[in-house]
RNA sequence: GCUCGGAUGGUGGAACUGGUAGACACGCAGGACUUAAAAUCCUGUUCGCCCUAAAGCGAGUGCGGGUUCGAUUCCCGCUCCGAGUACCA
C-alpha cells in the first residue's frame, strides 16, 4: 500500500483516545517533566494554521521527553471567560456558556486532528464552576492577607490584627495605601468594627479603593493597564478614558521587587524579561521636600538628587492636590484656563503631542531645602499625576524637558557640573565631571555627591532615599457578565467575604447581558441569585487574567484528585513542582506572565506551592502571519472597475486597483482561474491578461484574518497532506521563535520525505518488507548521525534543522537501498515526536506492540560509527585555501606536522620555507602560516 | 526618542564555542519514462570571467572600517527593517 496518511492518522488518533495513551500518573518512579502551552481562548473563528505552531513544538518536546524516560505532564485547556462570547451574547441573546461550549468543541476537533499527545483527562476550563471555585478561593486568600516587609512575604491578616492589638501600627513595616495614620494598641481596641475593617482594607492584598481607572465606555467596563494600547482597548479597539471609580485592586506592587529579582533566576527570552523590567520600572532616587510655609510642603521624586542645586523651579501636574491652594489671586485665571485646556485633551492627544511645551505659573514659591532660595512653582501637563508624587523639581541644565520649559518661559538655567556643555543649545544630563554652583558638593563627583546630599536632607528632615516603581496595582473588577463572580458581599458599605462553604459562587442567570438602566453591571439583573435579598453582592466580575494566573496547578490534579476539596493536592504539587517548559506568545509579557508570577509568589508565601517562580524555561513562538494574494482589476477610462484582470508582471501598463483573492485558490502565486470565476458570480465572465499563459498574483504579508482572505485552516492541510506533514512543515518553516509568513511553497518537500520514509519499509509493490540482515557501517553511520543531530536540535529547540536532517538521513538510506530492521526501528523512534502517526504505524508493522512507541527506549547515540580514519580536507596557507590533504585522524600532531613538511605539493606553496605555525582545530590541521 | 532583535542565492532558510559559506527544501533549467500530460526519477542551479572539455580564476553573508593566519560569527561607526515602550522626573 502507498502511504495512506489519512487512514493511518485517523486510526491512531482513535487508538490513542480509546486507550488513553497519554494519560499521566502522579505516582511515578520516573523523573517528572512538565511541558505547558499557553491555553487558548476558544474564539468562534476556530484555529488557523498559525495557532498550532507552539503546540507542535511543545508536543514534539513532550513526546521526546517521554521517550527519554520522563513522566511528562502535557495538558491542555481553555481560557474560556472573555469578551467575544459576551459581545456575541449581547448581540444575539445566546448564553456565553453555549457559545463557549460550541467553540471549545470545534477547537478540540481541530486539535485532535493534529495528533497532539495531551492528557485530556486533566483539561481545565476557566469558566467551569468547579474550576473558578478555586479562582475565587485564591481571591479570598488575597483578601485575607497583607504584605509584611519585615519578613518580605505575604501573611495572614490575622497576624496583622494581632500586631494591631498588641502594639498598634507602631514599628509596623507593611505595604499599604498611602493614607494610613499611626495608631496605638489602645486606639485599635477603641475602634468600632467598621473602623477596624476600613483600616484593614488599606493592607489587604486585594482591596477596594477609589482610584483612577481606564474606563472603556464602549465595553462598559474598566481595563487594566496592560489591556490598554495607545489609548484604545486591546480587545475591540475602543477609546479608553481616565475615570475615578471605586474599584477592586490587587496589590501587585508589594511584589515589585521580587518580581524584578526573580527574572534573574529564570530561563526566559531576554526581550521578554526586559519588557517586564520596564513594566515594573524600578528607579532608585530620593523624595525631597520643598517647603511652602511652616505647615505645607511639596514633595518631589527625583533620580538625580545630585542636581538639586540646578533646580530653578518646581512643576506640578495640573491634577496635583495643592494646585488650588498655591494659586495666587492674580494667577488664578491663567491657571484655571490651563487646567481647562489640559482636561479637554484626551489621553491620546496628550501622548501624541509631546513636542509642544505648555504650562502656567501659580504665583507661589517654595523654598529650596538646602539653600532656602525661593523657587517658583509652575504647573504643566508633562508632569504626570500618576507617577512619583506628581511633582518634580525642574533642573533645566540636566533634563531636556525642563530645559525646553525654562527656555519657553524664561526661567534660569544653572550649570551644575564642569563637564556640562552646550547648555544654550540643550540640556546635558551627564554624570561626569565635578559639581559647580552646588554649595555642599562642589568639586565632588556623582557617587559621593548623592550620598552626601541624602545624608544632609535626612538630617534636615527634608528628604530620604526612595525607590519608586512604575508598576501600578492591578485593577481587578470588570463590569461584565462573563467572568468569575467576586465572592464578596457588602454590609454598611464595607466588603466581606462569603463563606468558603458557599463556593463556588456560581454565575447567576440574567435576562440580558447589558448593564442596567441605572448603569450597574449586568449581574445586577440576576434575580434568582442565591441569597439575593439577604446579601448585597459585589456585582463586578473578575478580569480575564484571574483564571489564567494559576491554571497550571489545576492540571497537576488528576481527574480523581479533583473530587478533593483542594485546588491541587499537596502531593501532586510537591511532585510536579513547576513548569519546566512553557511555550507561548510574547504578547502576554506584561499581562498573564506577570500576574501569574505574582499569584505564584503569593501562594508560595502562604505555603501552598513549592517554587518561587512558576515557569522555569519559557519560549516565545513567533507569529505566523498571513500571506495575502492580490489580483489587479483594470480601471476603465470612465474611472470604474472593468471585469478584466491583469497579471502582476504587466500591471504597470494599466491603471489598476488591487483586490484580495482567496489564498486557497492560488498556488505558487498562480491563480486558478476556473476557481476564481466560480468564487463569486460577478467574476463568472471575468477576463484575464496573462503572462506566459498564467495569471500571476501579487503578494503581501499581513496579519491572518478572514477579511483579507488569507486564512489557511490546519484542517485543509491535514486533509491534503496529513497531520504529520503539517507538523513537520510548520517546524521546517523556520526557527520557532521567529515570526514568518505562512506559505505552502515547500510543503510538497516535506510530504515527499514522509512518503520516501514510508517506501523504505516497502517493496516496489508496496508490500511491507524489511530485511533482518546486519546493517553496514555506512547504514549505522547514517542512523547515528541523525540520533545525535536530533537530540542536539531538540535540546536547543532548533526543530527546523532536525527536519532537514531527517531528509538527509532518508536520502542516504534510500541511496544505500537500506531496509534493515535494525536501522529502521531506531529511526522510527527518533522520528516519532515529529511525525507520530506514521511512526506508530510503522512501529506496529515492525511487529512491536501497538501504541507503545511512546514508551520505547530512545536509541543511544554511539560515536563509534561516526569515526572516520581518513579525512580529506582543505589546508590553507596563510588563510588561503590551497589543497586537499589526506591525513589519518589517528596520527599525532607531531606526525601530521612531519607529513606537511614532506608533502611536495604543499612545499611548493610554502616556497620551501618552513612553516611558522601550523593551526589545528579539533585535531585537524586547517592552516599553515609561513 | 529610548530598549531589544534582525539583514546570508530567485525564495524559505543552514553554518552549534571564529575554521571548506549557501546544508535541506522550494522554484527554475535540462534530461529519462510516456503517444501526451500528471506523477516519479536523474542532472544542474551564489554571481562574474574563461570554456570543446577537464579544470581554473575573481568577487561574495546590508554598507564602511578594525582585530585575526583565518570573520556570516568578535569590536567600532553607519543604513535599512521588525518588535516593545513612550513626557516615568
Amino acid at each position: 500500500m502507498d502511504y495512506q496518511f489519512r487512514e493511518i492518522e485517523k486510526r491512531w488518533q482513535k487508538f490513542w483516545a480509546d486507550n488513553q495513551t497519554f494519560k499521566v500518573d502522579n505516582n511515578s518512579e520516573k523523573p517528572k517533566y512538565y511541558v505547558l502551552d499557553m491555553f487558548p481562548y476558544p474564539s468562534g473563528a476556530g484555529l488557523h494554521v498559525g495557532h498550532p505552531l507552539g503546540y507542535i513544538a511543545s508536543d514534539i518536546f513532550a513526546r521526546y521527553k517521554r521517550l527519554k524516560g520522563f513522566n511528562v505532564l502535557h495538558p491542555m485547556g481553555y481560557d474560556s471567560f472573555g469578551l467575544p462570547a459576551e459581545q456575541y451574547a449581547i448581540q444575539t441573546g445566546q448564553h456565553p456558556a453555549i457559545t463557549t461550549e460550541t467553540n471549545i468543541n470545534r477547537y478540540r476537533e481541530q486539535l485532535d486532528n493534529m495528533g497532539f499527545s495531551f492528557d485530556w483527562s486533566r483539561e481545565v476550563r476557566t469558566s467551569d464552576p468547579g474550576y473558578y471555585k478555586w479562582t475565587q478561593w485564591i481571591f479570598m486568600l488575597l483578601f485575607n492577607a497583607w504584605y509584611n516587609l519585615e519578613t518580605d512575604k505575604a501573611e495572614s491578616i490575622d497576624e496583622l490584627i494581632k500586631k494591631f492589638e498588641t502594639s498598634g501600627s507602631n514599628g509596623l513595616k507593611a505595604v499599604s495605601d498611602d493614607d494610613v495614620t499611626p495608631f496605638s494598641a489602645e486606639d485599635w481596641k477603641r475602634k468600632s468594627d467598621r473602623e477596624k475593617q476600613t483600616e484593614l482594607l488599606k493592607y489587604r492584598l486585594t482591596y477596594l479603593r477609589e482610584s483612577t481607572v481606564n474606563w472603556c465606555a464602549a465595553l462598559g467596563t474598566v481595563l487594566a493597564n496592560d489591556e490598554v494600547k495607545d489609548g484604545f482597548s486591546e480587545r475591540g479597539g475602543y477609546p479608553v478614558e481616565q475615570k475615578k471609580m471605586m474599584q477592586w485592586s490587587m496589590r501587585i506592587t508589594a511584589y515589585a521587587d521580587r518580581l524584578l529579582r526573580g527574572l534573574d533566576s529564570i530561563d526566559w527570552p531576554e526581550p521578554l524579561k526586559e519588557m517586564q523590567r520596564n513594566w515594573i520600572g524600578k528607579s532608585v532616587g530620593a523624595l525631597v521636600r520643598f517647603s511652602i510655609d511652616k505647615n505645607a510642603f511639596i514633595e518631589v521624586f527625583t533620580t538625580r538628587v545630585d542636581t538639586i542645586f540646578g533646580a530653578t523651579f518646581l512643576v506640578l501636574a495640573p491634577e496635583h492636590e495643592l494646585v488650588a491652594s498655591l494659586t495666587t489671586a492674580e494667577q488664578k485665571p491663567e491657571i484655571e484656563k490651563y487646567i481647562e485646556q489640559t482636561k479637554k485633551k484626551t489621553e491620546l492627544d496628550r501622548m501624541a503631542d509631546t513636542k509642544t511645551v505648555s504650562g502656567a505659573f501659580t504665583g507661589s514659591y517654595a523654598l529650596h531645602p538646602v539653600t532656602s532660595e525661593p523657587i517658583p512653582i509652575w504647573i504643566a501637563d508633562y508632569v504626570l499625576a500618576g507617577y512619583g508624587t506628581g511633582a518634580v523639581m525642574a533642573v533645566p541644565s540636566g533634563d531636556q524637558r525642563d530645559w525646553l520649559f525654562a527656555r519657553k518661559f524664561n526661567l534660569p538655567i544653572v550649570a551644575i557640573s564642569d563637564a556640562q556643555s552646550d547648555l544654550d543649545k540643550q540640556a546635558d544630563p551627564t554624570k561626569e565631571g565635578n559639581y559647580i554652583n552646588s554649595p555642599l558638593i562642589n568639586g565632588l563627583g556623582y557617587k559621593e555627591a548623592t550620598s552626601v546630599l541624602i545624608a544632609r536632607l535626612e538630617e534636615l528632615g527634608a528628604g530620604k532615599a526612595r525607590i519608586n516603581y512604575r508598576l501600578r496595582d492591578a485593577i481587578f473588577g470588570r463590569q461584565r457578565y462573563w467572568g468569575e463572580p467576586v465572592p464578596v458581599y457588602f454590609k454598611d458599605g464595607l466588603p466581606y467575604l462569603i463563606e468558603f462553604s458557599e463556593l463556588p459562587l456560581v454565575l447567576p442567570e440574567v435576562d440580558k447581558y447589558l448593564p442596567t438602566e441605572s448603569g450597574e453591571p449586568p449581574l445586577a439583573r440576576a434575580e434568582n441569585w442565591k441569597y439575593r435579598g439577604e446579601l448585597e453582592y459585589e456585582l463586578s466580575t473578575m478580569p480575564g487574567w484571574a483564571g489564567s494566573s494559576w491554571y497550571w496547578y489545576r492540571y497537576m490534579a488528576s481527574k480523581e484528585d479533583r473530587e478533593q476539596e483542594v485546588f491541587a493536592p499537596e502531593k501532586a504539587i510537591s511532585y510536579w513542582k513547576d513548569v519546566d517548559l512553557y511555550i507561548g506568545g510574547s504578547e502576554h509579557a506584561t499581562g498573564h506572565l506577570l500576574y501569574s508570577r505574582f499569584w505564584n509568589k503569593f501562594l508560595k508565601d502562604l505555603g501552598y506551592v513549592m517554587e518561587e517562580e512558576p515557569f522555569k524555561k519559557l519560549i516565545n513562538q513567533g507569529m505566523i502571519q498571513g500571506r495575502s494574494n492580490f489580483v489587479y482589476r483594470i480601471i476603465g477610462e470612465d474611472g470604474r472597475g472593468t471585469n478584466t484582470f491583469v497579471s502582476y508582471g504587466l500591471k504597470s501598463e494599466y491603471t489598476t486597483t488591487s483586490l484580495h483573492v482567496d489564498v486557497n485558490i492560488v498556488e505558487h502565486e498562480i491563480l486558478d482561474i476556473e476557481k476564481f470565476k466560480a468564487s463569486r458570480s460577478e467574476f463568472a465572465d471575468a477576463e484575464f491578461i496573462l503572462e506566459n499563459g498564467k495569471y500571476i498574483c501579487g503578494v503581501e504579508v499581513e496579519k491572518m484574518s478572514k477579511s483579507k482572505f488569507n486564512v489557511v485552516s490546519p484542517d485543509d492541510i491535514v486533509e491534503r497532506y496529513g497531520a504529520d506533514t503539517l507538523r513537520m512543515y510548520e517546524m521546517f518553516l523556520g526557527p520557532l521563535e521567529q515570526s514568518k509568513p505562512w506559505n505552502t511553497n515547500g510543503i510538497e518537500g516535506v510530504f515527499k520525505f514522509l512518503r520516501k520514509f514510508w517506501k523504505l519499509f516497502h517493496d516496489d509493490d508496496f508490500n511491507f518488507l524489511v530485511s533482518e540482515e546486519e546493517p553496514s557501517k555506512g547504514e549505522y553511520k547514517a542512523l547515528h548521525k541523525i540520533i545525535r543531530k536530533v537530540e542536539e536540535d531538540i535540546e536547543r529547540f532548533s526543530f527546523n534543522t532536525s527536519v532537514s536532517s531527517f531528509m538527509i538521513c532518508v536520502n542516504e538510506l534510500t541511496d544505500l537501498k537500506c531496509n534493515k530492521r535494525k536501522i529502521l526501528q531506531d529511526l522510527v523512534i527518533v522520528l516519532a515526536p515529529y511525525a507520530p502517526h506514521i511512526t506508530e504505524e510503522l512501529w506496529t508493522l515492525l511487529g512491536n506492540e501497538t501504541g507503545e512507541i511512546s514508551t520505547a527506549p530512545y536509541p543511544v547515540f554511539n560515536p563509534e560509527y561516526l569515526v572516520e580514519n581518513e579525512f580529506s580536507y582543505p589546508v590553507s596557507v596563510n588563510g588561503k585555501t590551497r589543497m586537499n590533504l589526506n591525513i589519518s585522524l589517528s596520527l599525532s600532531q607531531a606526525e601530521v606536522e612531519q607529513i606537511i613538511l614532506e608533502n611536495e605539493d604543499l612545499q611548493k606553496y610554502l616556497d620551501n620555507k618552513s612553516p611558522k605555525k601550523i593551526i589545528f582545530v579539533k585535531g585537524k590541521i586547517v592552516n599553515v602560516v609561513v
